[in-house]
DNA sequence: CGAAGGCTTGATAGACCTCAAACACAGTGG
DNA sequence: CCACTGTGTTTGAGGTCTATCAAGCCTTCG
């Protein structure tokens, strides 16, 4: 592709994104830069879809920090994803007329809405962009199931050591990691919630994790002096994020 | 549709589960009931697809019982999902070349095998399938948001309730329960590895269940008395399963 | 009848939770 | 400029849910 439409494609989130994890053609590719975005700016803990509403749009996160949860009867909240700049969190509404979760945002975020009829309108026109979007769907399953393994089978210190390298992994993806450490806006409470643990175990084991030099996490900035350690103490193996080298 | 094309539907396990989930034309209808089917029988306890492999085919359950899982370093198994006639658990692997979890049979099972370019073509041919079959890999992810729930938030009691509530609900859909219960030939260490749980404690729950009445459960056959009870005790709402009607 | 797999039971231990309070820090208003 | 407030973090004590270990029992099947 050209130089030009090369430093574009930068600077696009949902380019990179989806770079990241399929090839694209310069029509597609073009095609997604001259999406018209209907940008919005939602502020930090507010909701942008909500469980049991049926949504005419897709959002597509431009920055900030993003989840997915759910609420229970008894007031338990599960966290089951966090979405950062380029992730469609609710592209799985496309399909399915109710959602089924909320997406909400965790700091100041600002989210382009995409309406469906203009998605389908891109996928009539570039069919090939099914296979991307559709695949970016099946890797957010692969994401879920991962978790599914922390909760069912691995310790609490795995699980948060097994956290902060997915979210190392993606983050570099796009771009927003630097090789040591990135800035992680989410609360122990919030990471209790995302791993199904106490806000108050949540912050023990992060000691645990500090005083054995795995971490350095010092407001909202982790730093990790020794990835290698890290990845081997969350039994982290990033196979099923679907990278692309 | 015909009379003759709905008897056929009915004895067709793809059909039903597809018809379960989405509407489809007659002529996609007839697309299907045309795929010739590869039929292979894996005896119980064996690997359809592992974990690793590059799949060139789908493969779809027709009769048996049939979960993924993971195998951890340390041995522990997580199960991720079962599945049952009619559906497809490594749909998958048509968008992502390397599986990055194990196919394998609970009980003898039958299964058809589609290769990927028949799959392709079938699609190719009939563009709306593909909504179809997107939507069921976005069901099989709500599965798995549903079963992070449980293991984050849940307790045992709950999570086996629950369990056995989706399990007939979507036995149920393709035609394969009873009002009152199913068969469910699952070892109580295998409920334990999809819950997260030890075999000794998915006794004790389940003992609990049966003193206070709400299911009978002997060789492999579950009978439920008061479905709405045991709806109640597993905070189970069928809303994320998406199923039509 | 013996073997194998699954189910059940008992005893003990540990990971993690809950409750409650103190502490740290940033932002706000007088 | 400094109390004041709010949110997030940290600490302590106790309790519980669930795991582990180990054994006995039951059913099925060759």
């Amino acid at each position: 592709m050209s130089f030009a439409m090369q430093r574009q494609a930068q600077s696009n989130p949902l380019l990179r994104k989806l770079d990241s994890i399929a090839d694209l053609s310069d029509e597609e590719r073009q095609a997604l830069l001259e999406l018209s975005l209907n940008v919005k700016v939602f502020e930090a803990d507010s909701d942008i879809v909500r469980d049991g509403e049926r949504p005419t749009d897709c959002c597509l996160v431009l920055s900030g920090f993003v989840c997915r949860y759910k609420i229970l009867p008894d007031g338990k909240r599960q966290i089951m994803g966090f979405y950062i700049p380029g992730d469609m969190p609710d592209l799985q509404g496309f399909h399915m007329k109710i959602l089924d979760n909320t997406i909400g945002t965790l700091v100041t975020s600002s989210v382009a809405l995409i309406p469906h009829d203009t998605l389908q309108d891109l996928l009539d026109r570039h069919p090939g962009l099914v296979r991307v979007f559709w695949r970016d769907t099946l890797i957010d399953a692969a994401m879920f199931r991962e978790w599914m393994i922390g909760m069912g089978r691995r310790s609490a210190y795995q699980r948060i050591a097994h956290l902060l390298c997915e979210l190392h992994v993606r983050l570099s993806a796009v771009g927003l990691a630097g090789p040591k450490g990135y800035d992680l806006p989410v609360t122990q409470n919030e990471l209790g919630d995302a791993l199904g643990l106490s806000t108050v175990h949540v912050n023990r084991v992060l000691q645990d994790l500090r005083s054995e030099g795995m971490i350095v996490l010092r407001g909202g900035t982790l730093h990790i002096p020794d990835w290698e350690a890290l990845q081997t103490a969350g039994d982290f193996d990033p196979a099923y994020l679907h990278i692309r080298r």
